[in-house]
DNA sequence: GTTCCTGCAAATCCTTTGCAAGTTC
DNA sequence: GAACTTGCAAAGGATTTGCAGGAAC
């Protein structure tokens, strides 16, 4: 696989353009790690794919590396219980999720009724939406059916 | 006013008498503190507006006793952006929010059919739900109609 | 008296910032 | 060469923990 999110990687070229920033092979070693991986990615998870790739890429990079590609609507963060991670969002329709206490792993599911009972309550109360969380938390399937095993991975 | 929340305080007293904790005046003052306020408490909300009453009350406990509360069921963490607030749990229905950007104020709404079709959507993958968040950021009635004034106080 | 509480200071955890050296344009 | 990036170390902000003294039971 060559082409692992081209489309991505010219949008975040046109946002550094525009933006008079510079390209550089950290930024782009870890979009590229970023758009690789399927999972939904804490900055840890990030760092140390990164830096099988690149060992010298640090910590601070990949942090400020995720603030760009949020900005370049190429990454959305995910505000978990204690900690954030990470998504990729361009292009792709919103959704909420499901997370699961035990084993962390993350659902995502949409569902246009909602959206629209949220849209309605909103405009009944004057509110301009602008953003919106919606998490779900609790037991996935394989979790739910075996009780007392692994505690979280985190 | 005398009983602010008698009913809260009665499940406190037997929260701490059947964990063998102890009671203090702090707790009481921060309960009470917390009973009284209609609003949601950041930490430091809560530690200020004890402290009026008795002013030798630390940051430390605020935490703590917050926990206490939670874990007795009183109180319940709103996970915002950066910090927390707290609301009051007991006996009260379930509901979701509105939280304006701009201004920091917080709407409570509740919707049967979205927690239905919540319901059904994690049913659907064999999701055992255990709580969940739903937060709705924007502008509200006041802000939207006063554009670009004041920033938000947080 | 024993056990629990409290406040302070120190420690954590996660994230951001200052800065000197290295890159990109 | 000017402007931007990087990694490190230090700084921040929120929350937790260790501990010695104080209160509750």
């Amino acid at each position: 696989m060559k082409a692992a999110g081209r489309e991505e990687k010219e949008v975040f070229a046109r946002y550094l353009a525009r933006n008079r920033l510079k390209r550089s092979e950290q930024r782009e070693v870890i979009l590229d790690t970023f758009l690789r991986s399927e999972r939904h990615l804490s900055v840890d998870d990030l760092l140390q794919l990164a830096q099988k790739r690149r060992s010298d890429i640090g910590r601070t990079t990949v942090y400020r590396t995720l603030k760009l590609l949020q900005a370049a609507g190429l990454a959305q963060e995910l505000q978990l219980q204690g900690h954030s991670r990470f998504e990729r969002d361009y292009k792709r329709k919103h959704h909420d999720h499901f997370i699961c206490n035990s084993c962390g792993a993350i659902f995502e599911f949409s569902n246009p009724e909602i959206e629209r009972i949220q849209d309605e309550t909103a405009a009944g109360i004057g509110f301009v939406i602008q953003g919106h969380r919606h998490q779900i938390f609790g037991l996935c399937r394989r979790c739910a059916s075996r009780p007392a095993q692994s505690e979280a991975r985190r």
